[in-house]
DNA sequence: GAATAAAATGCAATCGTTTGCAAATTTTTT
DNA sequence: AAAAAATTTGCAAACGATTGCATTTTATTC
């Protein structure tokens, strides 16, 4: 029979005894505290390597009643599946796992349907996590209203312009529902869709913006042309080709509120040999990384992510040192590419 | 000045209290232990609701030497920038999110960077979490071969037929290449470039199915027709563009390793005005779900996400309890659209 | 109604760190 | 060389839940 090098699990206070110091003095020595004399600091820190010591991350938590730990909740648009799908969401997750781990913090993935419904309880009074970040607003922001009342940490991806007592950060929504109109309207368009569900705070600013760059730019608006459908490039396949198949090509231009809303409307365009951009120009929004792929490419607004999620990690810590905070705006801007313009 | 309803922290001492229990009593009824009369468990239960308790997460894993916390980690590939833009990668976190939650596990997520090299120390020796899932075989191993060395619970998704101390979740590659290029082959092609990075073992496998494809329909292969590029859409659009300023149009067929690279080459091969599939066919691989979206809708090759993510969780906890594991393949299925066939 | 069995509850040790404070050691000052 | 100051280290009490075992309460049996 073998005997395995049966290790009985390293702690601290056995490494201590392998160091010949107490365990208080090791902790400190591990932590770098400078109260340790730096000889000690460096044998104990040698010593900890050598075995492949590790601090046991419960214990310490209990003790410091700190996690370094953040809960990122997709807040899932309810019935429709916005999440797998969805290129942009997931990008911004690994935009937030760089600004977290840049700051010595880890992220805890969860969607809207785990957890139950109270956040507060779930992820901090349980001291799962030290705060959370929400991702997307959602039609309804009774559970993040519910969780930052009772006053733990929390920021939210979403519209900036949204009075909320939590920060929240975002692009400028109106702005970019505004430039993209814009944009093709100037590039002659004159019955432009709006695709979108406006139950979403975001979503409605863009369609302020949109109806601003109508007036702006004397152009009447047909309310036919806001068209309320879930955010999923299928959803918008089906009304594209059903609106067609009904009215015919009653637009010659399309505001789309996601990228992939405006893939699934390209598709039924071409599907029925419509030009773009020569008879429909059409704009998306996110700027995914296949938005340029795409055949034509397409003109999207780009939201900067990165930025967004340095801004989203700086506003939670600023909480935990009970700094103020304030909701943020992110860089907006329009990409301009093939689906609104001919060749150079 | 007002004061606050600052109440003192909740614990399960004072919830006890107020119930007029003991806490050995408290822990029991709010898990339900039968151990517990059934009013009492009743009773405490519904007490911990209404003053919003939760067990404190820290405490009971210290105490259980359990954290029901699985670490994914993204094992992105060293140089290139595969992580945030392939949707593929995120989709699959997004259905073990899904799997691990249906299990009573967290999803802790990771990249290869972070967490500096020592996964076991990092992750399992600290109770971060119980086990982990490692997402790519990458082009070495090296890291995951250590982590397993040192005995701790670990699943990997990448190719199945590596012999590997731990057990490797992944579609058969030999079978997808095959199929690929057996399809292709049926549609007429005759010189079918491989673009991929053959350095990980996934790809490798794949390119075993694309030759043993060529030689049972006795086309002969060409090794320039095998491309090392890095897997992005950017570098395939690149080479493709490349290879037709240097070679002409010296293929009629692509098997791609993702859809990634796969609208890369259909982005260069569209701005030259090549017919596809007339000109050249063009199969991706993933089938993430702008693939048919694309125009022409992308062939490509399916691995069932949600059973092997659900298979890898499967596994993983199967090593909790010591029961023996063994790598799983899962369904590999073409679907085929219109970037190899004409309309129906 | 005692004796026995079964059911329900409580005691107290334990998980592994951290940290305020006290104690021991070293250095500086007079 | 003693006193004072500065530097290092160690003691011991938390942090909050879990669980084997002992104890109490309730139900059953004769």
């Amino acid at each position: 029979m073998v005997t395995l090098v049966s290790e009985t699990k390293l702690t601290l206070a056995k490494l201590a005894d392998i160091a010949g110091v107490s365990t208080s003095t090791a902790s400190r020595a591990l932590k770098d505290n400078p109260l340790i004399k730096q000889e000690t600091r460096s044998r104990i820190q040698a010593l900890a390597k050598e075995h492949n010591f590790s601090i046991n991350a419960a214990a310490s938590r209990l003790r410091t009643q700190k996690t370094h730990v953040i809960a990122v909740i997709l807040n899932l648009i309810d019935n429709t599946e916005q999440s797998t799908t969805d290129p942009f969401l997931l990008k911004l997750v690994g935009e937030l796992n760089q600004a977290l781990n840049a700051k010595g913090y880890e992220l805890l993935l969860s969607n809207s349907f785990m957890a139950s419904d109270d956040w507060a309880n779930y992820f901090i009074r349980s001291q799962r996590a030290d705060g959370i970040i929400v991702i997307g607003q959602g039609k309804s922001t009774a559970k993040i209203d519910r969780a930052a009342q009772s006053g733990i940490p929390i920021v939210v991806w979403g519209d900036a312009k949204t009075d909320a007592p939590y920060p929240i950060i975002g692009g400028d929504n109106y702005l970019g529902g505004y430039t993209a109109t814009q944009h093709l309207l100037s590039h002659g368009a004159k019955r432009i869709l709006f695709l979108g569900d406006s139950e979403h705070a975001e979503m409605q600013e863009r369609h302020k913006g949109y109806s601003q760059a109508h007036r702006d730019a004397n152009v009447p608006i047909d309310t036919q042309c806001t068209c309320a459908i879930d955010i999923t490039s299928k959803a918008a396949y089906q009304y594209i080709n059903e609106r067609i198949k009904a009215n015919g090509l009653d637009f010659d231009g399309i505001v789309c509120v996601s990228d992939m809303v405006a893939l699934g409307a390209l598709k039924a365009l071409k599907e029925r040999y419509v030009g773009i951009p020569s008879d429909v120009g059409i704009v998306g929004y996110d700027d995914i990384s296949l938005a340029e792929l795409m055949h034509p490419s397409l003109t999207t607004v780009r939201q900067n992510t990165q930025q967004a999620a340095i801004e989203m990690v700086t506003q939670l810590l600023n909480q935990f040192e009970n700094k103020p905070t304030e909701s943020q705006v992110v860089e907006t801007t329009l990409i301009a590419r093939r689906s609104t313009q001919h060749s150079d």
